[in-house]
DNA sequence: TACACTTTTTGACCTATGTCAAAATTTGTG
DNA sequence: CACAAATTTTGACATAGGTCAAAAAGTGTA
């Protein structure tokens, strides 16, 4: 079965019709480790599904590559800020390990949100779980020593140090590479 | 005219229905400056929209009072995670300054978006732009020293220091009081 | 197996910002 | 107006975690 079809059912009814739909618009591509599926400064145009492997988003701050956030299979993953209000993105999207991605244009949603009152509250019912997700991470985070950061961050990602760096999960919790490998030496 | 309709009605056209049900629905109130919409513990039920005044969420975090956001007129605020999942919210909400406030309830919210389409998309945007908003503050907010962060809020909210207080404004930037004083001195 | 490259760890040192306490200032109220 | 309460500022000092550099460990590949 359409693993992103399937993800899409966990949310809502899906008619046949809009099914079918979504399958002949969605692009489905395997993607190397390496590779960039948006650059700074250029607009994100697609919603990706991840059906597995890793993607990150990161900028440089300073010169430095800080990791935003780190994306496992079965995540949806675009640059909100670029994709949702047409704007040049401040982030790059890369994908760390290989992966199967299906996705479709910033257009096709809009006609399928028109055309199909299903997929327009998929879109509400998903827009509110990364809401309630990015709310929950945050709050709190602040004031939080290094550790209480790692710590919380594997309640999270249980796996994500099979599935990214440590220089990329330090930078995501904003402390350096060094002190989190003092912190995991315990 | 009534400002949450005008509202509504930046993102979407409404039906002469909807807004009549709306309207019939929403529960205005005054509501005075230390009144708590929302204690940790409790479901957050409402939704709600602020005509004037300021909010702010805020917790507990090792006996320290911690702001998590601060919300001035014309905003949507409730406890995401609480409201749009029906768990006991880890966020006590406050008014900060005498407000004045319409709500609508979570299981209204449900029966306005399965009887108007516009609604639906209406909270598909509302919750698209919640997201680009967050999207956009945090990032980067890492490594980031005191002072920039303090300067990246104001481009925010350009007039937070009228809206509440200095503590508030710390713990929200995740830096101490007195450390915001010593920026603010120059 | 060995070499080259990448990633992680360790060490020495330094600084931004935290903490605690008290003084100064501002705000609210009878 | 004057006092009490709340808020902000200032001072002295402590420390978590940053930086830079180098060593160690891990990984891929010919």
């Amino acid at each position: 079965m359409d693993p992103f079809i399937n993800y899409i059912k966990l949310y809502i009814d899906l008619s046949h019709e809009a099914e079918t739909e979504i399958q002949q618009l969605a692009l489905y591509e395997e993607v190397a480790k390496g590779h960039q599926l948006l650059e700074v400064g250029k607009t994100a145009r697609r919603l990706y599904f991840i059906v597995s492997g890793t993607i990150r988003t990161f900028f440089y701050q300073k010169g430095k590559d800080v990791t935003y956030w780190i994306y496992p299979e079965n995540s949806v993953i675009t640059s909100w800020h670029s994709y949702l209000l047409k704007k040049p993105s401040a982030e790059y999207i890369e994908v760390i390990e290989d992966s199967m991605l299906i996705s479709l244009s910033y257009d096709e949603w809009q006609d399928l949100y028109s055309k199909y009152p299903e997929l327009e509250r998929f879109g509400r019912l998903l827009f509110q779980e990364q809401i309630a997700l990015l709310d929950d991470f945050y709050k709190g985070y602040y004031f939080m020593t290094a550790k209480e950061k790692y710590e919380l961050l594997l309640q999270f990602f249980p796996d994500i140090t099979l599935r990214a760096n440590l220089g990329y999960i330090a930078s995501m919790l904003g402390i350096s590479q060094e002190t989190l490998s003092r912190i995991r030496g315990k």
